[in-house]
RNA sequence: CGGGACGUGGCGCAGCCUGGUAGCGCAUCUGCUUUGGGAGCAGAGGGUCGGAGGUUCGAAUCCUCUCGUCCCGACCA
C-alpha cells in the first residue's frame, strides 16, 4: 500500500478526551475515530489490525472444528422473553419496536439466537457435537463507556457456542476452546493469564477469563507466579497473612469518640488494622446480614452474594441503626439479632488462630476490646475477602500478586439453561429427548488490539506485535521526488511484496521528519529507510521495538535482513 | 444513577472571574525558499462561542433549563 493513497489521518497531539494510552495512540495514529460515546469508527489502519486479529481467530477456531456463520443483530424480543433475559436485563439492552409495534432488541450477545437455530435444526445426538461461531456486532448500552475502544456500546465479538449431548461432551468442547484460545492469544503476542472466573449467580458451571495485564484494565486478577494459579479477584482464593498485634482476651468497652473508620480506630487505640474486625451490614431481600472481615481486608460483595446465593446491597444508615442500635462506625457482631457471616481468615482455625480482636460495640462512640469469634459469638465462615497482594497461594503457598487486567476473552459452561428455555433438544441413542448441553465463548478483537497497544508502546508511539501490525514493513522513502530513491523504493516494495510481506510504502511528498514520526507512531515492526545512499544501493533498516539498532544494508541483502529482524521481533 | 470537569474555526487551547459582537498554535489554500527528525517567509480562507430561554442598551462572558463528552464511583448477560 502506498501511503499517498492511504487515508491515514495522524495527529500531533493527544485527543483531549483520551486517558488510556491505547485510546490516545489509536486516535493519534489514525486507527480509530469516535463517533459518539462508546461508538467508534475503524479507519483503514485500525480495520487492518482487526482483520489480522480476526484471521488468527478464524484459523484457530477452524482448527478445532468450529464452523463460521453469521447471525442477525436485530432480534425479536420473544426469544429473549423465553429465556427471561428480556426481563432480567435492564437498561443495558437496546430495545426498539418495528413499524408494526413488535418488540425487538439489538443483540447484546447471541445465546438466544444460536439456541433458537439449534432447536430448529438439530434433532439427533448423531449430529453432535457442533461448534458454531461468528464474528459479529454486539450492542450494550453501557452506563459508562470508557477507555477508548476498551469499553464501548457497539463492538465486534467472536462468539462461539458448543452443543453437546451431555456433560462429558461439553468438557471436550470446553477443552477445545481452551486450546484454541491459548493459541489465539499466544499468536497475538499478548501477555495474558487464563484465570478462574465467576460463572455468575446461576452457580455450578465453570468459567474462565483470558486477561491481559494492563494498568488500563478494569478487572483485577490474583496470580501465583510459582504454580500458575490465577483467579479473578471476584473469586480468587488465598491464604491471608497472619494478623499483627495482640488484644487482651478480656472483653472491655473503650470510648472511641468520633473514631469511625478502621484507620481512625487503629490509630486511636494504637493497634494494627489487622487486630480489628470490620463489621458491614448488608441487606438481601428482607433479611439483614452482618459481614465480618479483618480490618486490613476488603469485603468482596460478589463473594458474599455467592455464599448467600442472593444479591445484596449495603444497608442504609437508618437500617444500620435499626438493626444494631448504633451508627455506622460503631457496629459489631455482639448482641445483634441478625445472621452473621465472617471471613474464614477470622476463624479460630485461620492464620491468626483463636485470638481476640476489636469490634464496634453497637453503642455510640464505643468499641469493644477482646472479642473472640467462637467464644463470644459464633458466626458462619466463608471466603468473603478480596485476595490481596502479599496473601499466599492456596495451591502452593507462594506469594500472590494482584494486577489490573483487560478481559480479552471468556469461556463459560452454560449447561442447559438456554436449551431448556428454548426447547433445543435432540433424541439420544435410546430415543429419549434430551436438552443440548451448551457452552459459550467470547473474544473481543478490538480489546486485543487495545490491550496490545497498552502492553507495547513507548513515548513515540505504538510498537505492534508482529502478528497484528497493520503492515509488516514500513518503507520510508525520504524524498518523494528523488528519482533514484523512487526507483529503489519501488524495487524493494515489489521484492518484499513477492516474499509475502505486507508493505506500507511512504511515498508522500512530506518532509522526512513527518514520515519518521508517523512511522514511529503507527508502529509497524520493521522500518526500511530509502534515503541519501539509495543511489549506491544502500538503505537503512531497523526494528520498531527491541534493542536492535539501525543498520545500513545493500538493497540486495535487504529481504534477508528483514526476515532476520522478523524472527527476532516480539 | 451519584460525584467532578469540560463544550470557543478541522485539532489542541486562551478569553469568561471584573459583559462592550473572538484570539493563539497546529492544520488548510496560494507563492517563493527549503528537504535525514513534525520547515521558513509572505499572503489568504475558515468560528457567532453546544442548544434554548432569560437578565442587560449590549452576553462567549451573568442566570435557568437542556444536549453532548470525559474522569471517579455504582453497574457490567
Amino acid at each position: 500500500m502506498r501511503a499517498s493513497r492511504l487515508f491515514m489521518p495522524t495527529l500531533k497531539e493527544d485527543p483531549s478526551d483520551a486517558e488510556a494510552a491505547s485510546h490516545k495512540l489509536l486516535v493519534r495514529g489514525g486507527f480509530v475515530r469516535q463517533f459518539a460515546s462508546g461508538i467508534y469508527i475503524f479507519l483503514p489502519l485500525g480495520w487492518r489490525v482487526i482483520e489480522r486479529v480476526n484471521r488468527i481467530i478464524r484459523e484457530e477456531m477452524d482448527a478445532i472444528g468450529a464452523l463460521e456463520l453469521s447471525m442477525p443483530t436485530i432480534h425479536t424480543a420473544d426469544v429473549w422473553q423465553q429465556t427471561g433475559r428480556y426481563y432480567d436485563i435492564g437498561g443495558e439492552m437496546f430495545r426498539l419496536k418495528d413499524r408494526s409495534g413488535r418488540d425487538m432488541v439489538l443483540a447484546m450477545t447471541h445465546e438466544e439466537v444460536f439456541t433458537w437455530l439449534a432447536s430448529r435444526e438439530l434433532r439427533s445426538y448423531r449430529e453432535l457435537p457442533q461448534i458454531w461461531y461468528q464474528i459479529q456486532l454486539k450492542f450494550r448500552d453501557e452506563t459508562r463507556p470508557k477507555g477508548g475502544v476498551l469499553r464501548v456500546r457497539e463492538f465486534l465479538m467472536k462468539d462461539s457456542y458448543s452443543f453437546d449431548a451431555d456433560a462429558e461432551g461439553l468438557e471436550v468442547s470446553y477443552a477445545k476452546h481452551i486450546q484454541a484460545y491459548d493459541r489465539i492469544f499466544e499468536r497475538t503476542g499478548l501477555r495474558f493469564h487464563r484465570v478462574d472466573s465467576d460463572p455468575g449467580m446461576m452457580g455450578g458451571a465453570q468459567a474462565h477469563e483470558y486477561m491481559a495485564p494492563s494498568p488500563a484494565g478494569e478487572d483485577r486478577v490474583a496470580v501465583c507466579s510459582s504454580c500458575g494459579y490465577a483467579g479473578n479477584i471476584e473469586l480468587a482464593r488465598s491464604v491471608a497473612r497472619a494478623p499483627e498485634g495482640s488484644v487482651s482476651e478480656v472483653l472491655e468497652e473503650v470510648p472511641t469518640p468520633g473514631q469511625r473508620t478502621i484507620r481512625q480506630v487503629s490509630e486511636f487505640l494504637e493497634l494494627p488494622a489487622s487486630s480489628l474486625i470490620k463489621s458491614l451490614l448488608v441487606v438481601t431481600g428482607e433479611e439483614r446480614v452482618l459481614a465480618l472481615v479483618r480490618g486490613d481486608q476488603e469485603l468482596h460483595q460478589r463473594k458474599l452474594e455467592r455464599h448467600l446465593q442472593r444479591e445484596v446491597r449495603p444497608a442504609h444508615p437508618e437500617e444500620v441503626e435499626e438493626a444494631t442500635g448504633a451508627e455506622i462506625g460503631f457496629i459489631g457482631p455482639l448482641g445483634v439479632d441478625v445472621r452473621i457471616v465472617a471471613d474464614e481468615s477470622l476463624a479460630p482455625t485461620g492464620p491468626g488462630g483463636a485470638r481476640a480482636y476489636v469490634t464496634g460495640a453497637n453503642k455510640a462512640h464505643t468499641h469493644l476490646l477482646g472479642v473472640m469469634l467462637g467464644r463470644d459469638v459464633d458466626p458462619e465462615y466463608a471466603d468473603l475477602r478480596e485476595a490481596q497482594e502479599g496473601d499466599s497461594c492456596v495451591e502452593c503457598g507462594s506469594a500472590l500478586t494482584v494486577e489490573p487486567t483487560i478481559e480479552v476473552g471468556n469461556i463459560f459452561k452454560l449447561g442447559t439453561k438456554y436449551s431448556v428455555a428454548l426447547g433445543a433438544t435432540v433424541l439420544d441413542e435410546d430415543g429419549v429427548e434430551i436438552p443440548l448441553v451448551m457452552g459459550s465463548y467470547g473474544i473481543g478483537p478490538a480489546r486485543i488490539a487495545a490491550a496490545a497497544v497498552e502492553q507495547s508502546h513507548d513515548e513515540k508511539g505504538i510498537v505492534w506485535p508482529k502478528s497484528i501490525a497493520p503492515f509488516d514493513v514500513h518503507l520510508v522513502q525520504v524524498h518523494a521526488t528523488d528519482e533514484e530513491q523512487t526507483r529503489v523504493a519501488a524495487h524493494l516494495y515489489e521484492a518484499l511484496g513477492e516474499e509475502g510481506w505486507q508493505v506500507l510504502w511512504d511515498d508522500r511528498d512530506e518532509r522526512p521528519g513527518v514520515k519518521f514520526k508517523d512511522a514511529e507512531l503507527i508502529g509497524c515492526p520493521v522500518r526500511v529507510t530509502v534515503g541519501r545512499r539509495a543511489a549506491e544501493g544502500v538503505v537503512e533498516v531497523e526494528p520498531r521495538g527491541g534493542d536492535q539498532s539501525r543498520r545500513e544494508v545493500s538493497v540486495d541483502e535487504l529481504p534477508e535482513v528483514v526476515s532476520e529482524l522478523w524472527r527476532l521481533a516480539d
